[in-house]
DNA sequence: CTTGAATCTGCTGTTAACAATACACTCGTC
DNA sequence: GACGAGTGTATTGTTAACAGCAGATTCAAG
């Protein structure tokens, strides 16, 4: 028993995943031009990994990269990061749709279950940013596995919700947010109980959609540098 | 002037453009297990600059990798492929909708003759393959920049592509369906002329729809193997 | 004859040295 | 004094040799 293949690590993907919540929490500045052996002697490995990770992340949108001139972490303008929103709503939109035929019981039991825990949180911390950082995070990568799409997973948990989260470690949620976020999460994880497909998607691209208009509001008043 | 800054091409750059196209035309099977020293004789190049790429190729998932096992190109199933297309849906249903409102004239014009060209090439091949395996593609990729949305551009052109078109290499075009295609290219590029783009979103999605349905048909007659 | 383990080979992962290029600085000239 | 060309250095791209793990083969025992 036990056969699981002990998914052995190389220091390539150690150096991808130190490199990734580097960036991802703000570690690395956003434009930032950064030397090879510089990044080497910060997480102890040598070159050899390290340009293998540095070329899945360029693969991934996390960084560009100019031959012979290094690396630098990506900057995402504020229309960009708006048309990222764009691209989540549809592609939420299926993985609601999709979750909602294809999860278990037990996994929606189990969707509710974080809910309410998602519910405790935000009551004791009065509480803002690790719901919106981590929670609202757990909500939606539970339902992108459970659409059971393969590509869907991929583009949403590899490229995606990594650039969301860059943002939002320097974006101060606001007040009243949250708690309108995890009502909208409840409709949603209601429409795939009831397997509603078509009304899952409607919900959530409504909520990212809402997200989305929430973070332009605070870009065009100045809260949001970038 | 010709301010270019001449793109300066790196070997790891080559090997993954050779790999790709390789993958895509497959010339090397799904499945199949290669090693490295034997793609650096293929392509004539050594493990370094080889193994950037494959990390490049695994983070886009084209290639699987088990440490200290080798790599194999990736094997879709006939499920996978379909979920795909689903993905492909939503996304291209975007990239319609946000071309109509963001494409110049001059751009809608160029895709126009486009079509135009791509009508004789159907006529003169009596044709087949030739328009499904470019054309069409041509077709998508020009919806696709014309959104201006980099991270639509960065997953349509660079991910979900060339997975679309490593098995349209081995799919066998049915007779009637370029004609249909074109017809519904056209009034696809009609809705975006108009700058409708709720509708032109709605006749992309219904495009692709088609096209993964005629795939679907195909699979269970048991002409596509996979 | 089958099954199990131990070795052994070949590959992958890693490391360190070499070569080529871009950026910066200096020097000369206008 | 300012601008341009040429050189120099530092960093990246590349190569080749080393180390370690996975799978295959072989041998022995039941």
């Amino acid at each position: 028993m036990s056969e699981q293949p002990i998914q052995t690590y190389t220091r390539a993907d150690d150096a991808f995943d130190c490199l990734q919540t580097a960036i991802v929490k703000g570690e690395l500045e956003p434009g930032e031009k950064i030397g090879e052996l510089e990044l080497c002697a910060r997480f102890n490995l040598t070159r050899g990994p390290l340009r293998e990770a540095l070329g899945r992340l360029e693969s991934r949108g996390l960084l560009v990269r100019r031959p012979h001139a290094g690396v630098k972490v990506v900057s995402v303008s504020a229309t960009e990061l708006m048309e990222l929103y764009r691209v989540r709503e549809v592609m939420e939109g299926l993985a609601a749709r999709q979750a909602a035929e294809r999860m278990t019981d037990q996994e929606i039991a189990d969707l509710l279950a974080t809910l309410d825990s998602h519910e405790q949180m935000i009551e004791e911390a009065q509480g803002l940013a690790y719901y919106q950082a981590e929670g609202d995070y757990d909500f939606h990568y539970r339902i992108a596995t459970g659409s059971r799409n393969t590509k869907l997973v991929q583009i949403l948990l590899g490229d995606l919700y990594y650039m969301v989260r860059m943002y939002r470690y320097r974006l101060s949620t606001s007040a009243g947010r949250p708690l309108r976020a995890l009502s909208e999460h409840r409709r949603i994880v209601e429409a795939i109980a009831q397997r509603d497909g078509e009304l899952a998607e409607f919900l959530m691209k409504r909520h990212i959609n809402a997200a989305r208009k929430n973070i332009e509001k605070k870009i065009q008043a100045g809260v949001l540098t970038l």
